[in-house]
RNA sequence: GCCGGGGUGUCGGAACCGGCAGACGAGGCGGACUUAAAAUCCGCUGGGCGCAAGCCCGUGUGGGUUCGAGGCCCACCCCCGGCACCA
């Protein structure tokens, strides 16, 4: 067996890996005269190893980047780190040793496992935003946004995680429980620093049809996270007292159904309502229950609806009725007012409720089919119809009181028109260590100070102490007392962090210059790398990540530091590695380790496999039948260059004696500039001369597999089919090699068959590529296969030749014909008609009417 | 309940704008090479009927539009994901 019969993928990646490094090949700089491509993946967490995922995003990240690095782009492909949370800080409390050991050390091993993936990054742009470095930028942020009023700190219910030991954003809440541990929160009533995002609510909601690159589902999550509602404010007097209690509701159409009010449990004037009544006690039990539970359990227990009569009764401004106000779990204190008008006839809920405690249902609404008796209602009724029981309203179309009444109330001070959110402002402090601290501090005598730039940044203190459950940074009295910038005098530092997803937020913008230590980001290059072209993570980060950093850009963007309001101009939510239908995971015992992979079948196999066994956007099965077909493609596309590489080398060489030969005789035998074309000088093109069909063949698949390829990449990202494509062209190659004579096949057919194959690949199998390249002796003359331009197909050769047309009678196939490609419509129909095959399909009946598709198809319709 | 995505061979998946269903890979079967095995190279591989040429059926179900439907329209079933007493 020959040596060269194998590729030796673990010399190959040594090799090259240690080549480029050294030779800066991805190195880039912002360069106004070209166009630029931004491609970037979600910076991972460091965790310490990569998992599969973090494979298939880098795999379709990077051949990303070198396909449009190889189609002109000046493309900017950074990696970094979001390398504060609380992972390290638990390993610190495990370990007593400190977080940032443990995440550089982690750091430093998964880029190790990345740099042997061969993933293109310009290294010397690596950021780590646990560097003071760059969390000195995070608080200039934070001062930013604090300057532009944007930052708060307010009491407020807020998660909190038990077991991290520290309040949440609304976000990171998943199904009632704490989106790293799992763990049940709770509600607390904390004064906290929030972020002001609901400010740009309505920006955030409209600019989402600005993504036409974004998927429709992120796109909808968003929206339904966002969850604007337009409704009316209205006002309750409550009987007895001077004050009000306003609702929010989006049918004030149905006021004069409001039978009864309930408020949330833990609205400020439940308890206050009840004193001194008879339903005080009863009240007071029932809060005290509620507002005890997790969120989770408050979620289920609403299940079952509950609630207590307060014991005090308001004024129903449109009739003037004397109604009840009841307390209940199913109103939320976090949305809209905390209360709400109860209109049993036309709301599910309140009708249950209604019924559950035998409250009056009247109806205001007449839908066909509903009766005007409340008593007799079986189910809320919530479609349109006639006004009954409405006063003024009566008889009149739902929809058109609807619009009289807004006004009427408006005018009459009964309400006001107003819009609702969902959407929460972003809970940013963290009762952690290893984040960014918050740059504020207490004065006595000042109140709330921020801390002012030049004192940027704010250093995270070593003299702390990691216990379990305690807030790290209250430990450290050199970290909590300071001086006041304002007066001088005493104060004392805020001891929370910033959420992780603050750094996350900003970081690509950090990429285009990454060791600036007077600004966040230069502008220029901002401007000229920013917005993202594509963005590639998973969809976890639908709502989290994607919807802060559209916040914080919109913020840099008012401030005029950033070129666009939107970050990322095109997202690609990669599907998840399974394996056995599950997603892997420790407890599963499913895992596949890629440092175990890569050990058995190196990096192109691994990177192709990924690429190859599904579309980007779904699921993959992991499959070690695949990968092993992975690996045999890549040992058979190595065996094929090897195999042709005598004669090419030969053929180029006899070719470069000639040309230097006829040079030397018209210059005389001056120095010669090498053979070679100059790096990334083009193609090698084959002469036709006395070629045959078979060579005519093998360079129209050429062309076919260049043009699938590139549509497949540039305008669908579909890398699977791509490969398809590529593995076809082996395939074909393969056969021309098989069928023609050895002596017969044409040297420079196959090296332009080649040029063009190693090419398209590099972007998959970068060391395949280039060892393959290398062999071939091009790497010597025209440089690295990774600086060569993309191949271009000419349509000409793709249409050169026969197609096979099929020839339906009725819509199915009866006979097929090799035609020219150039044959008229008129003579291609009477060739379909004439085929003795369709003759017998046709015979006896008349033909009503033929249908040509050039190239394509004839179906002839009979009857 | 609402919203989004999906249902195609034994499996992962192709089929781009309505034009040959099943590319490519895996698995299976067969052949060549080999003392043999592995590796490699070549071929076959949706179902049914037929000696064969060939014919019929076939993309979750039922209907429709069309010369022609996996892709469009209507109704429904199932799977995955998100949101959910949001007033």
């Amino acid at each position: 067996m020959a040596v060269d019969d194998r590729y030796n993928f673990h010399a190959a990646e040594k090799k090259w890996r240690q080549r480029w490094a050294e030779e800066g090949l991805y190195h880039v700089e912002a360069d106004p005269s070209r166009p630029k491509f931004y491609c970037l993946e979600m910076y991972p967490y460091p965790s310490g190893k990569l998992h599969m995922g973090h494979v298939r995003n880098y795999s379709i990240g990077d051949a990303t980047a070198r396909f449009h690095r190889m189609r002109g782009y000046n493309v900017l492909y950074p990696m970094g780190w979001d390398s504060f949370g609380l992972p390290a800080e638990n390993a610190a409390i495990a370990n007593q040793t400190h977080p940032a050991d443990w995440t550089y050390a982690n750091i430093a091993a998964m880029r190790e496992q990345m740099q042997r993936l061969g993933l293109s990054y310009d290294w010397r742009r690596e950021i780590a935003c646990s560097h003071p470095g760059y969390y000195k930028w995070t608080q200039w942020l934070f001062l930013l946004l604090y300057k532009r009023g944007l930052v708060e700190r307010k009491k407020a219910p807020v998660n909190w995680c038990p077991r991290c030991a520290t309040v949440l954003a609304n976000e990171q809440v998943e199904d009632g429980a704490c989106w790293r541990c799992g763990t049940p929160v709770e509600k607390r009533e904390l004064e906290q620093w929030f972020f002001k995002i609901t400010a740009y609510a309505d920006r955030l909601l409209a600019d989402l049809d600005l993504l036409e690159g974004w998927p429709e589902r992120v796109k909808v999550m968003q929206r339904n996270w966002i969850g604007r509602s337009e409704g009316m404010e209205l006002d309750f007097p409550i009987a007895g007292r001077d004050e009000k209690l306003t609702v929010f509701t989006t049918r004030h159409d149905t006021i004069y159904g409001a039978t009864f009010m309930v408020l949330a449990p833990d609205h400020p004037l439940t308890l206050e309502l009840a004193r001194g009544t008879a339903q005080e006690d009863a009240v007071r039990a029932f809060v005290e229950r509620v507002t005890r539970l997790t969120v989770r359990d408050r979620a289920e227990a609403v299940d079952a609806k509950e609630g207590v009569f307060t014991g005090a009764y308001a004024i129903n401004p449109a009739t003037g009725e004397r109604i009840p106000i009841w307390t209940a779990n199913y109103v939320l204190m976090d949305y809209g007012t905390g209360a709400i008008q109860a209109v049993p006839a036309h709301d599910e809920r309140d009708f249950a409720f209604a019924r559950q405690y035998g409250l009056p249902v009247r109806v205001v609404i007449q839908g066909e089919g509903v009766p005007a008796d409340g008593d007799r209602l079986k189910e809320a009724y919530t479609g349109p119809g006639r006004m009954i029981h409405s006063g003024p309203y009566d008889g009149m179309d739902s929809r058109e009181a609807y619009r009289r009444m807004a006004e009427d109330f408006e005018r009459q001070g009964i309400g006001r028109r107003t819009v609702n959110y969902r959407l929460r402002d972003w809970l940013i402090s963290r009762q952690r260590y290893w984040g960014a601290p918050i740059p504020i501090v207490y004065c006595d005598r000042c109140g709330i100070v921020p801390v002012p730039e030049e004192q940027l940044p704010v250093l995270l203190p070593d003299d702390v102490r990691f216990e379990v459950g305690a807030s790290p940074l209250t430990t450290s009295e050199r970290f909590v007392r300071t001086t006041c910038p304002s007066c001088g005098g005493p104060a004392r530092r805020e001891t929370d962090t910033m959420d992780t997803f603050v750094d996350s937020s900003w970081y690509y913008y950090r990429y285009t210059s990454p060791r600036d230590e007077h600004q966040p980001f230069d502008r220029e290059k901002v401007f000229y790398w920013l917005p993202v072209d594509q963005y590639i993570g998973g969809i976890e980060h639908a709502v989290l990540h994607l919807l802060y950093s559209r916040f914080i850009t919109k913020v840099l963007y008012d401030e005029g530091l950033v070129p666009s309001p939107e970050p990322f101009q095109r997202l690609l939510t990669q599907g998840m590695v399974i394996k056995d239908g599950a997603k892997m995971s420790k407890s599963k015992g499913n895992v596949v380790s890629p440092e175990d992979i890569l050990e058995e079948y190196g990096a192109d196999a691994t990177r192709l496999f990924i690429l190859f066994a599904a579309p980007p956007e779904r699921d993959l099965e992991w499959s070690e039948h695949g990968i092993e077909g992975a690996s045999r493609f890549v040992h058979r596309v190595w065996r094929l260059v090897a195999g042709c590489a005598g004669p090419i080398r030969e053929a180029a060489g006899q070719v470069a004696v000639a040309r230097e030969g006829a040079l030397a005789a018209r210059q005389g035998a001056a120095a010669e500039p090498p053979a070679a074309e100059s790096p990334g000088a083009g193609s090698l093109e084959p002469s036709k001369e006395g070629w045959g069909p078979e060579e005519h063949a093998l360079w129209r698949e050429v062309h076919r597999a260049i043009a699938r390829t590139t549509t497949d990449i540039a305008e669908r990202m579909q890398y699977n089919t791509a490969v398809a494509a590529l593995m076809e062209l082996v395939n074909a190659i393969y056969g021309y090699r098989d069928r023609v004579e050895p002596a017969a096949q044409r040297p420079d057919l196959l090296a332009a068959a080649l040029d063009r194959l190693l090419r398209m690949l590099a972007p998959f199998t970068p060391y395949l590529a280039e060892e393959a390249w290398d062999l071939l002796g091009w790497r010597a003359t025209r440089g690295s296969v990774h600086q060569q331009p993309w191949p271009e197909w000419d349509p000409a050769v793709l249409e050169a030749g026969t197609v096979e047309i099929v020839v339906q009678v009725n819509g199915k196939v009866r006979d097929r014909l090799q035609v020219d490609q150039g044959i008229g419509e008129e003579q291609l129909r009477r060739l379909a008609l004439e085929s003795p095959k369709v003759q017998d399909w046709i015979q006896g009946k008349t033909v009503a009417r033929v249908v040509t598709v050039p190239g394509r198809l004839v179906n002839i319709v009979v009857k």
